[in-house]
DNA sequence: CGGAGATTTGAAGCCGCTCAATACAGGTGG
DNA sequence: CCACCTGTATTGAGCGGCTTCAAATCTCCG
């Protein structure tokens, strides 16, 4: 497997092959994670961190008479709790969404890793940067579109961000998430999520099973979502096309 | 002016009596905006940074269609623009409120401190970690919370964020927001926030004239917005307890 | 085949929006 | 000092997007 945190890392900050080498060593031990698993809750203090290889996650908090949101989803190459390396607890929880692929690293040893190397750092740093500027697209996305919108949206940041990291499959995106939790995400109700699927599919801009999404006009989805995929800092790499997205070959 | 920079980063990390210096001496240089006064644009690449001392700015985007989201409050002893130090430009836009002060540092100087000291990078990583542990509270606010709800938490988040650098007035807490911006910032229209306040109001929550606000009722804001204040990273200090902040005093 | 969870559909209702008019406050010029 | 002007706050009315509740269908899996 070409590996997802890499591709990531060096597109934030250019690495030496010795970087390259230590990163790697780091992330050696792997293992997996049945679906619909929680990997850490609020309040957590880990003493390892978890990054994601393969298969999909994403953080969530729950307020006190249960209603949930889901803050973001965490794609292959992202770590799950780099901010608990740096600061030592978890302020959110985070589950599996399908079975996942991860490498866990202790601490110490990436805190070894983020001492010895300026560039290992800036790109860590820039790690945290891009998450919170998807944060804020969130933000932009909840506080100021429709419901129809922000579903387009969602899906075109989830299909950039596996791209951007080789994960397109034959048929679409791997996305194994219920209306229930896309309605967490983008803060609809399940029933008022399913209406707008169906609209989307209706007009051929999604097609989704819920276990597979492809976009079939990328361009038209897009233009819909009001979607522009810079704050993903993604930069246009080998044979993936930034503005155009090769969702649109999926057709 | 005892420095709101250092007040927070002091909290966020351990700083020693030299790196209090070097940041002072960074500091040195300020000067004071206007009200409502861009200071930054999306895709900007300032090549200086900008801390603010004295006043409030809030960060937004601006959709093809006018649409306005802000995506979060600049406080005194905030970065305005940290992140276009390591990434180089701005993905939002920055706008005062009322007059600021504001120190100007060279990105030159500040990567100098930053390469120079393990704890003031640390304590810059966590203020970025920080960030985005607020777009995280501001995500779940917008997706779950009722519009009572989310005025609620907007200004118990205010007042502890200005009460942890010492900017409560005797008055309560200057904001200079109106209505709109308050919709801007929450995702509602402007007519409902006028109606949520007159009820937050009536119900002697809040006290807010358009230039100041206070809380009176500091319980009972912080369990209807189920506000709780760890996600802001704020040790109890001196003379400000966390849990009932001195809002509470102002009655 | 049965059961659990997910999707889909319908109906009713409320929260928050839009539009539009009015009241109010601060600042300016005469 | 008042008349005016501009931007903000306030109020009302009507509407629509999204929610809730509930039932029906579908799918997967044991």
């Amino acid at each position: 497997m070409s590996h997802p945190l890499l591709m990531k890392l060096k597109q934030a900050m250019p690495l030496s092959s010795d970087e390259e080498a230590a990163i790697r060593l780091a992330l050696g031990h792997w293992k997996v994670i049945p679906s619909r698993q929680h990997i850490a809750c609020e309040g957590d203090r880990p003493k390892k961190t978890t990054v994601l290889l393969d298969g999909l996650m994403y953080r969530y908090v729950t307020m006190a008479d249960g209603r949930r949101q889901i803050l973001s989803f965490i794609v292959p190459g992202d770590f799950c709790d780099l901010s608990a390396v740096v600061e030592g607890w978890m302020d959110h929880a985070i589950s599996t969404l399908g079975a996942c692929t991860v490498a866990v690293i202790e601490h110490d040893s990436l805190d070894r890793l983020i001492n010895s190397s300026h560039a290992i750092r800036t790109a860590l740093w820039r790690d945290t940067l891009r998450e919170a500027a998807i944060h804020r697209v969130w933000v932009s996305n909840l506080g100021r579109r429709s419901a129809y919108e922000r579903l387009a949206h969602l899906f075109c940041e989830i299909a950039v961000r596996l791209d951007a990291v080789g994960m397109k499959r034959t048929c679409g995106y791997d996305f194994m998430a219920t209306q229930t939790d896309i309605g967490d995400a983008v803060g609809l109700s399940a029933v008022h999520v399913n209406r707008m699927l169906q609209q989307l599919r209706c007009q051929n801009l999604i097609t989704y099973n819920g276990n597979t999404f492809a976009i079939p006009d990328w361009e038209r989805l897009a233009e819909i979502a009001g979607f522009s995929a810079e704050y993903l800092r993604i930069e246009p790499c080998d044979d993936v096309p930034v503005s155009i997205p090769p969702s649109a070959q999926l057709v």
